[in-house]
DNA sequence: AGGGCTTCCCGA
DNA sequence: CGGGAAGCCCTC
């Protein structure tokens, strides 16, 4: 018997099967999906069974398969098949296909480490009669007295034990020990506090219950605050009544907590929960769980969209329009595209939930090729939140820099009412320019060529790509005068005005500074949650999903910093940003307020976003997307070009235009090779070209011969993206 | 990827 | 002529 497999290399050159002989001790054991060792250009390599048969048509002198690495952990047919999936959505290699779906504990090569805790027990090992004669003839002692205990109790805990004893015993083959599994058994209780729903929402149920057992996928666009969570569970009720598990996508970890202790009221223990957040031993624990089907819910974030559950009935992904869904290195999957062949692999529906879909998915429920299915009100009946719209041109005239006249009155109000308020500012750091007033000289990144933000908690520069810090200068580095002006507001500096502005408030701050350590999301919230805190300040991570019932204040301190965003997709960027923040207001029994503060008060999406006219803006958008070209008309594909050396980069790109030129159809916009929007990243330089497209058969082909050509080119290197979020 | 083998280049 | 670096090739 002969078995294919891929080995751990994730190189363009070696990705295709190896065909081994399976020596006969191995035979009954081997099957498709087990990871193995096998031997490799002289040495041994880790590898993954693809295939078994019985001949080989082949002349090559095969070698046998050394190991079989795990006999437990098999990929088994679906997931190799989405592993497949994955390989064509991205043109990665096979192997780096099946690294992305497991857990970084069982990826290929990293040694399976044992997180397992054990429990050793010690048990008689030779008949009753034997073990009673020798305890009736040797005298007493600690080992009689264990042997008596073990007669009355079977099996004993070796810590509880002499050691001494305990290994003249086994020596003289009287016991054993056995190991077993120590589960650190957490019981979750179902807490059965069930809301009802409502009409609207029990509508939504029924329409995706009468498609239960059918591939076919649904828009569920609901507005903020209308109660899509509370049918996700009564959908996964349902769905585990019928004997099948469901998968739930959330876009966020900041976002999974909360989520996931309303799954445990309802589910206890049903429940598993993947996202980056968790240690690998953690992540390896619940993918266990997973496997050995002792849950039949998962969560998490987009990675969990290959949680190996079996037999799925229900897919969802919540705020679907969320770019976390794809992955921002190789391999660029979206979550949804994996969701969608899962669907039909399981023949079961697909839910994508969102207050403000994506183009994408909008124009796909208008074509009828999703159903649409919308909440038009909250679920607590109350009404959207009051949007303001301030305009900082008049404000700026009152010298009302950061914070305007209204916006200053409305907190004011809401710290006397002890209401809470968030304010978003969608820039960390405390300034985002340092330059010279003297010579002119702006700080940069050495690597990456974009300005250096200073963090006055560290009193350091930092570069928000690349991660380059230095200490901060007290003079300009070039004319060495003390000129040095910090100009642009981030968070950090928000946080200070806001302390020196209302001295009585308690504030606190999130963001990627404040959150890096693992569970400081969860605490920020909690705080903030029990009312420690009164005001709020974060970037865009605090505008999702997340329910704060006394929040009746939202201030987004600049409207324009993702507005003007030289990217096709901005508006609808800012649309979901504003519309999503604003959502966090007045959830409970207060209605709430949202103020924008803009300098284009005129802006098509900001008056979209006052009148939570989400219809409207997605008509307008899709006008100019019309005839721009853009999604959802036209699908993206994006290769950057990148090199050290500036040259190369830049000739290479010329060449690889004409190449597409040459093969592309005709029909096939490419646009480019312009420098990329990372144009020097970590010393590496990057050219970009674009390709629109609508019904290209040869698009696939060309990409792929292309990456092939430039797997063996030393100096330069492709960077493949179908459908790009951002180019 | 990475080890082995060949080729190339430069000082002596 | 020799040695070390650079390039090339192959892997079931």
């Amino acid at each position: 018997m002969f078995a294919y497999c891929i080995i751990e290399y994730p190189v363009k050159t070696l990705d295709k099967a190896f065909t081994y002989q399976i020596p006969s001790d191995l035979r009954n054991k081997l099957k498709v999906g087990m990871k193995v060792l096998v031997p490799f250009n002289n040495r041994t390599v880790h590898g993954i069974v693809l295939k078994i048969t019985n001949n080989y048509e082949g002349d090559l002198e095969l070698k046998e398969i050394t190991s079989i690495e795990d006999e437990f952990l098999v990929l088994n047919k679906e997931l190799l098949l989405l592993g497949r999936h994955l390989q064509y959505l991205t043109m990665c290699s096979l192997i780096t296909a099946y690294q992305t779906m497991l857990p970084s504990a069982l990826k290929v090569k990293t040694k399976v480490r044992d997180y397992n805790d054990y429990e050793v027990l010690i048990k008689l090992n030779k008949p009753l009669e034997e073990i009673k004669e020798y305890i009736k003839t040797h005298r007493k002692s600690n080992k009689t007295q264990i042997l008596t205990e073990l007669i009355k109790k079977e099996k004993l805990n070796k810590k509880e034990l002499n050691y001494a004893s305990l290994r003249e015993l086994k020596q003289q083959n009287i016991i054993v020990e056995e190991k077993i599994i120590k589960k650190n058994i957490t019981e979750k209780k179902i807490k059965n506090d069930s809301k009802t729903l409502n009409d609207e929402q029990k509508s939504a149920y029924q329409t995706i219950i009468a498609s239960l057992n059918k591939t076919k996928t649904f828009l569920l666009y609901g507005v903020t605050g209308s109660g899509k969570t509370l049918i996700y569970i009564n959908l996964i009720k349902e769905v585990i009544k019928n004997k099948k598990t469901a998968l739930l996508l959330v876009p966020e970890i900041s976002l999974t907590e909360q989520i996931v202790s309303i799954f445990y009221d309802n589910f206890g223990s049903d429940v598993a929960i993947l996202h980056s957040g968790l240690s690998n031993k953690e992540k390896y624990e619940e993918y266990i769980k997973i496997l050995n089907g002792e849950v039949n819910i998962v969560i998490g974030t987009r990675s969990a969209i290959f949680a190996p559950l079996t037999n799925i009935g229900i897919i969802i992904i919540d705020e679907e329009h969320s770019d976390t869904y794809k992955q921002d290195n190789t391999p660029r999957y979206h979550a949804k595209d994996i969701a969608l062949k899962r669907s039909e692999y399981n023949k079961c529906p697909l839910v994508l939930g969102s207050a403000t879909p994506s183009l994408e998915s909008m124009a796909r429920a208008s074509k009828n090729v999703y159903q649409l299915i919308t909440l038009k009100k909250r679920a607590n009946n109350l009404p959207l939140p009051q949007v303001y719209i301030v305009d900082m041109k008049q404000e700026l005239k009152h010298r009302n820099f950061i914070i305007s006249e209204l916006l200053d009155k409305k907190i004011s109000e809401c710290l006397g009412n002890h209401e809470q308020i968030i304010l978003l500012l969608n820039r960390r750091g405390f300034s985002t320019i340092i330059t010279c007033r003297n010579c002119g000289f702006t700080y940069k990144c050495p690597y990456c060529e974009i300005s250096l933000t200073y963090h006055k908690t560290s009193n350091t520069l930092r570069c928000h790509y690349c991660g380059y810090t230095k200490i901060k200068d007290d003079i300009c580095p070039e004319c060495h005068e003390k000129a040095l002006n910090y100009m642009g507001m981030g968070t950090e500096k928000l946080e200070e005005i806001i302390k020196e502005k209302y001295q009585d408030a308690k504030i606190i701050r999130m963001d990627a500074d404040t959150t890096s350590k693992k569970g400081s999301h969860q605490k920020i919230i909690k705080a903030f949650q029990n009312e420690e805190y009164n005001i709020l300040i974060g970037t865009q991570m605090i505008s999702k999903g997340l329910d704060f019932p006394k929040c009746t204040l939202v201030g987004v301190i600049n409207a324009d910093s993702s507005l003007n965003l030289p990217d096709f997709r901005s508006s609808e960027r800012t649309f979901s940003l504003l519309d999503q923040v604003a959502g966090r207001s007045g959830r409970s029994t207060i209605p709430g307020s949202v103020i924008i503060q803009t300098f284009n008060p005129d802006n098509k999406t900001i008056l979209a976003v006052k009148k939570h006219d989400y219809d409207s803006f997605y008509l307008e958008e899709m006008k100019i997307r019309k005839i721009l070209k853009y999604p959802p008309y036209y699908y993206l594909a994006n290769i950057k070009i990148a090199s050290k050396d500036y040259n190369e980069a830049s000739s290479e790109s010329v060449k690889i235009k004409k190449y597409l030129e040459k093969n592309l159809d005709q029909t096939s916009i490419i646009l480019g090779p312009s420098t990329a929007s990372n144009f020097k990243r970590n010393n590496i330089y990057r050219f970009s070209i674009t390709i629109k497209y609508r019904f290209d058969k040869h698009l696939m082909k060309v990409l792929k011969d292309l990456d092939e050509i430039y797997a063996t080119n030393k100096n330069c290197f492709l960077e493949l993206d179908i459908n790009p979020l951002r180019i």
